[in-house]
DNA sequence: AGCAACAATGACAACGTTGTCAATTGCTCT
DNA sequence: AGAGCAATTGACAACGTTGTCATTGTTGCT
């Protein structure tokens, strides 16, 4: 493994301004600078971290902030996040609380980089009204919003849920069920967004009857499609803001003796691994929360980079499983 | 933080013979060994990781071998290993790939410290094979093997199973259809003895039409679970030998019209996120992937500890939920 | 008691980086 | 051109631990 040493003499400089140049650190002439990168890609140089970590007293500590009834959801951010961690050699503070008085202590501490909030957490007032008082930077996973300050890491909702639904229309879906994501997050918005614009930019007129108010819950998706499916005007599909209420939906299909796809498609959000357990497995929108979250570390751990109030949005994809078939002709 | 300067100080000694102790080097008199750890629990020392990385030559990698269908388990395993290589300053090597030659590969890399299997690659003849013929250590992860090498961490799984089958049995439920695992893990068959030996141990007779093989997955629970709701003599309960399959058999009991528990009790196993996930929420045993696969991590962390061929058997918990109740008088 | 052999302990360098401060370079202005 | 100043670079210590090797203590033997 090559060191700052051997860099430094490839490059011709001293060690200590390689040292300034991987730390981005200001007062390195661009011409240094650039004999020094083109050194370090020849020579495949890789930071040491523990070396780092011991010299230096830079805080260390990512404290992540996350309260979500899912198990699954807790799991994948978590996962993220110790990924991130290792990858820039910090530690993980885990909190599932989220009062003032937990945040400034957490924030008071001197090993502590920033912050990074998880939906719902990241859309509630008070937590963020109290973190832009305070002197640790944040990074919030979720929805952009227009007032909250701090960096956000999101995938465009609005656009992933309009394709999604593009995708049941495209099959020959014109009764469309929505199932709404929990109130108090953002992103649930988004979604029931792109769904109405789909609908509307296909010339389908939106029924309020189809639209109901989920909470992100199994039990939601279950009892909100046995409604839907006891409407006059039944739905040839439905669209569950998350994969959780579509396994319910899913359920609901098979109480009501619907086959799925044939008689009834179903879609989720998020491509949890609950979308891939259930048989048939759902066609989805994946979103990788583990990516979101390493992003999210990626930039408390480069603090010179300018990330006050960014938005960076990451990629999303169709995937298309077995759930979904083509509408009924009636 | 106290370094071991601190340590050495305060136990009277240099602070070599700290770091020797802290090692469980030998030749540390057992006098001078107290002294030391006295001081080291007097003044809450905690070893500095990147210190003992940046000087020590040691091997810093764990190769964890997965290969599970279920996301939902890998994200577990997954999340484990990685608190338990935050915790002593390891890194983790994720692979999916099993054939001789990239464990051969692995082996021969310097810095790998050894193996953690998981089911069912810790149950593959071929690898355990290879493996014992490699100089790294391993260790695996599920049910004991009597003739397989390396350390063994687990649950008590027939005592589990026979545990949770004695819940539906105390219900008053006397025909409990059992969906066995996939064949190609050890843990299923311990399971399925422990449902044997409980319907044994409270005089009731095993009716093998009442025994299906599953493959851990939704479908299968979802299949089968119809299949045995078809006999003439119907189950009124049903033991899942996964989380998984228990849901499956939630679906299909829905798809009968049959309400849970009312009708019709079901248990799963591993208190895995879908448990908590589906409605009704699932009786389930409780094992902590995450904590076995931590231990197993600390195992490989230590190396002086003996730990060649032992077998660790970590705590289960049965969780009463909400998919069992009483048995309908018929 | 004296000596060898080995067990137990200590002294000190080294790991690869960042922090501190000093030295050098380049630029602006007279 | 030279002074003055800021920008840039370099020299070297320091972080807390483990590795190497030297030194001291202890035991068993003659």
């Amino acid at each position: 493994m090559p060191t700052i040493i051997d860099i430094a003499k490839k490059a011709g400089v001293s060690f200590k301004t390689v040292s300034r140049v991987l730390n981005e650190e200001v007062n390195v002439r661009p011409a240094t600078r650039q004999k020094v990168l083109d050194a370090v890609k020849i020579l495949n140089y890789r930071t040491n971290t523990a070396a780092r970590n011991l010299r230096s007293k830079r805080p260390k500590v990512i404290a992540l902030l996350i309260n979500n009834p899912s198990q699954s959801y807790t799991q994948s951010v978590q996962l993220g996040a110790l990924l991130g961690c290792q990858k820039y050699g910090l530690f993980l503070n885990l909190h599932t609380k989220y009062d003032k008085e937990t945040i400034v202590s957490l924030a008071s501490n001197a090993e502590t980089i920033g912050f990074i909030l998880t939906p719902p957490i990241s859309d509630n007032k008070k937590v963020l009204e109290t973190l832009s008082n305070l002197r640790k930077p944040f990074v919030r996973l979720g929805t952009k919003h227009p007032k909250a300050a701090g960096t956000c890491i999101c995938i465009d909702d609005r656009q992933a849920s309009y394709k999604i639904t593009e995708h049941l229309i495209n099959l020959g879906h014109n009764q469309i069920g929505f199932i709404k994501g929990h109130a108090d997050y953002e992103t649930a918005t988004h979604r029931l967004l792109g769904y109405q614009e789909a609908l509307e930019a296909n010339g389908l007129t939106t029924n309020n009857d189809l639209i109901v108010q989920g909470d992100f819950s199994y039990a939601s998706g279950l009892v909100l499609t046995e409604k839907l499916l006891g409407l006059n005007e039944k739905p040839t599909a439905i669209f569950a803001s998350n994969d959780e209420m579509a396994a319910g939906a899913l359920a609901a299909a098979y109480k009501k003796g619907l086959r799925v796809p044939d008689s009834l498609s179903i879609v989720g959000f998020d491509d949890s691994p609950i979308a891939m357990a259930v048989y048939p497995q759902l066609t989805t929108v994946r979103q990788s929360l583990s990516d979101m979250i390493e992003k999210a570390v990626e930039i408390l751990a480069k603090p010179q980079t300018d990330n006050k109030n960014k938005i960076v949005i990451l990629d999303h994809a169709l995937v298309l499983r077995d759930s979904t078939g083509p509408a009924l002709d009636t």
